[in-house]
DNA sequence: TTGTAAGCGTTATCAT
DNA sequence: ATGATAACGCTTACAA
């Protein structure tokens, strides 16, 4: 049996209370006392039952976590970066993958996290959930729109879909498609679109959004690009909505014996360490990982404190220039 | 304020015993007063305490995990697949990134994670934690050796060191080096290099292995791969500790100009989804992370239930034949 | 400076 | 079939 409090102030002939005083530096307290409970604690091995004392502060500590999967290098670098700063604020993170599973995702909102947890990050991207009986719990959402009362962090969508699509059009390209999630989504990255078809029009090119569902699986993403360059032979620039998806038309093209970036220009998007490293030569968008999980940090600790916050966040993205964008790089 | 269980009592004029009873289906109950509480629930929107609950049942239903980065896709994947896995088994996850930081660690595993979690599964690197206080913590290690006491599940270490290494030597390679963790570390990560040096002295070649810390930073590795190809212009072979490392031995005999597969086989380590997808020419060991995920819950699930479990576990890897390892792949 | 007792929100035992 | 009460292990008013 553990040892409780109780088993401490008998051996150290002092109360529960005193015991507890000691534990927390509260109150006055004789050095003699001191010395006996610390040494009676020591000899016990006595460690405070973390549960009891969520049940009487009602606080966990504890931050929930609710994203797709931390598979994705996007989602795992944010939720790495997430972990970090919470820990140095003396929480700990509860972590709940919702990919591909609707009731998943609600389960974890409705019944496993709230109470449970002393606040929420969302990034999750499924619908039909939009009306959570979130209760009085704080949340904020990463790149996605909840809820009107739900501040939303993001990085600069409308301003990464236009350095995607302009430097595609200075290198050259003129029959630029897009890639992007299913449109009846209330997203963020919905501004991706827009800006990529905006920018378009105003070069006098015609857009081509291609939609395409999260969660398709591997195999079947692939033919669909193989599809793509037989529908569209013309094609020679395409703005991927992710890395992941610009690493497998890379694959794809190079098995088409379509050389990039002489035959066809490509740009990515996320920008992820991950990404960065074993694929350097990849252009793409970065998102500012780092300073999202900050903001969405210090946003939250706002709203846990009950202070006033916006409604929207947006922070910088940056262009990495690899050689996928580059007509003239091996030249 | 959030409503408890006596304020559902009140609304329906029973006591707390028979909300609780309706609540957990337990002891007998006329459907009238079933009806009423269940009303009297949704009325108020009740929903149970979770911690409350923790503190009588003394149990949880949390697990914690510790890892190095689940920014790393090995990591990644393997959370996702633990994740996983436990929602189903009813439990939920808290998650502790160590990399980096001993101190970090130590915290976790003492302070915030025991008594808070039912269980614990650890694959941390850090050296120095030999002796845990982990009292009756039931927790099983992952790819670490950790104490007498803690079973390891592990995939076949040793398997996937031959397979590398015969890889390299049957496509021809004969100065081939492969880079490792720090020695000293207890991991059984180190068969690889076993089998390694073994493979190599029985084809009478010379073993060449250079030990790499974790933590590296990105842009000093690179010095080293660099520096790697200096100090041994003959190599012709490599087998990398991980998949990370090898795409950027990739990157850097690109930039040296070293053609890879004609000058230079490589063979990486772990094979995840991720890399497999954004680089399939790799040649690189699986490791089978579902399976691991599968055997660690299975086994921690053992220990909570004070069942017998064996000492060490280990699975089998594949060989993932990509074009980094064919001499003939472009003939 | 220290101790007593009540309370955090549940569940289970033992009555009735 | 339902209810009063103690218990889970801790913290804090309030008392001494």
């Amino acid at each position: 049996m553990r040892p409780k409090l109780e088993d401490v102030a008998k051996r150290a002939n002092v109360s529960k209370t005193t015991v507890s005083r000691v534990l927390n530096n509260r109150g006055y307290l004789s050095q003699k006392t001191i010395d006996k409970v610390n040494q009676a604690i020591e000899e016990l091995n006595y460690q405070p039952n973390v549960v009891a004392r969520q049940l009487y502060n009602k606080k966990t500590n504890i931050i929930g976590l609710l994203f797709p999967t931390v598979a994705n290098p996007f989602f795992g670098e944010l939720v790495e970066a997430l972990e970090k700063k919470l820990y140095e604020d003396g929480y700990k993170v509860l972590i709940g993958n919702s990919m591909n599973n609707t009731k998943k995702e609600s389960d974890y909102l409705n019944q496993l996290l709230s109470e449970q947890v002393d606040g929420l990050i969302v990034g999750t991207h499924n619908q039909g959930i939009q009306e959570y009986k979130y209760q009085n719990l704080p949340i904020v959402a990463i790149d996605r729109v909840m809820n009107e009362d739900i501040p939303v962090i993001e990085s600069d969508n409308y301003q990464g879909g236009r350095f995607a699509t302009k430097e595609l059009i200075e290198q050259g390209a003129k029959n630029i498609i897009h890639t992007n999630g299913p449109s009846e989504l209330e997203t963020p990255a919905k501004r991706r679109r827009i800006a990529y078809e905006e920018t378009m029009k105003e070069h006098d090119l015609i857009p081509n959004t291609i939609t395409l569902d999260f969660n398709i699986p591997y195999q079947e993403k692939k033919k669909i690009f193989y599809d793509l360059f037989e529908t569209y032979p013309d094609v020679d620039g395409i703005f991927a909505s992710n890395d992941m998806d610009a690493a497998l038309i890379l694959q794809v093209a190079k098995e088409k014996r379509i050389r990039v970036p002489e035959d066809l220009l490509l740009v990515g998007y996320d920008g992820t360490l991950m990404t960065r490293s074993i694929l350097p030569d990849l252009t793409t968008i970065i998102q500012p990982i780092d300073e999202m999980a900050e903001m969405a940090i210090d946003i939250l600790m706002k709203r846990i404190n009950k202070k006033e916050t916006e409604k929207e966040y947006i922070l910088p993205v940056k262009i990495w220039r690899g050689k996928t964008s580059k007509k003239d790089s091996y030249k």
